[in-house]
DNA sequence: TATAGGACCTCTAGTCACCAGAGGTTCAAG
DNA sequence: CTTGAACCTCTGGTGACTAGAGGTCCTATA
């Protein structure tokens, strides 16, 4: 058919997305549904490429579905000036650098645990004296009140 | 009953861990079914109280609930040594500290972008350009085959 | 002691961004 | 024409909860 028709797989492999996660971008609408073979199987055109690969760089970057769909109708609309890329890209800073933030009081806690731990028996573990006690909060944890942001920290 | 006996609710104020999680944890075997008034409602001691402070606080650390599950054994077992745990926290140093490289390199990515922007339209917007192009991928995105770590950082 | 209303109960389904597998069909190279 | 890799749909699972519906219980006050 038209020049240059990609399988599903063909699309994985030039642009490193599962080609389940492909399919799965279908259902949610972030990629349009391509048309098919005879035998039913999806034929992707140049253009799919391109979004996907798109789809790809801003993931890398960390925005958000929601955010990736924001950024896609955007980039449809190129005579359009462009402040609202700028306020996404700044709040997505702005985020990673909260994280930073978190994530680096976290690390000195976690290593101050590790460099004043002896290592007898559990009984005298200054570790488990930590978790167990009040006094020794990590940061971000101000006893009433968990942040949610440090609590789903470990994913 | 027994000495000092709390509502989930009372439980939930103690330590900031809110009714329907600590319903959740009981579910998922963190925390044992406590004994119930005639009406069928929870009532726990001081023991739970502390277990789940425990949690708490193990969790704000970053902890996985299977990570969760393990100190609690350990913390169970006083006369043991305790290497498992200088082992645990050592581990989640490291993921933490990754963790902490990669966003640092996407938060340098981000700002570039954002410094480099003179906001005109969008069809010569760096920012779509760079999102467009496999010549400025952000850190992690080695083209084929996305880090999962990066492409995870979004949450 | 009656009552109001807050706190509790269970159960289901949703969140985010996918991934794995079952069971079956199609495509393309040799 | 055969083979086997790649495709199809559908279901269910991941982690760590959270929200809401629809109903029951507890307790402080009048």
């Amino acid at each position: 058919m038209v020049p240059s028709d990609y399988s599903i797989g063909d699309l994985a492999r030039h642009t490193g997305i599962k080609v389940a996660t492909i399919r799965y971008y279908e259902t949610v609408g972030l990629m349009p549904p391509p048309p098919r073979t005879e035998g039913n199987q999806r034929r992707y055109g140049k253009g799919a490429l391109d979004r996907l690969n798109f789809i790809a760089h801003a993931r890398a970057f960390g925005f958000s579905m929601e955010a990736v769909r924001h950024l896609l109708t955007i980039a449809a609309h190129p005579e359009q000036p462009c402040e609202d890329i700028d306020a996404l890209v700044a709040e997505r800073l702005v985020e990673v650098e909260m994280k930073i933030s978190g994530l680096t009081r976290l690390r000195d806690e976690l290593s101050d645990l590790l460099h004043t731990h002896d290592g007898g028996v559990v009984r005298e573990c200054r570790i488990i004296e930590a978790l167990s006690d009040h006094s020794a909060c990590p940061p971000g944890h101000k006893h009433h009140g968990l942040t949610a942001e440090l609590a789903t920290v470990g994913k």
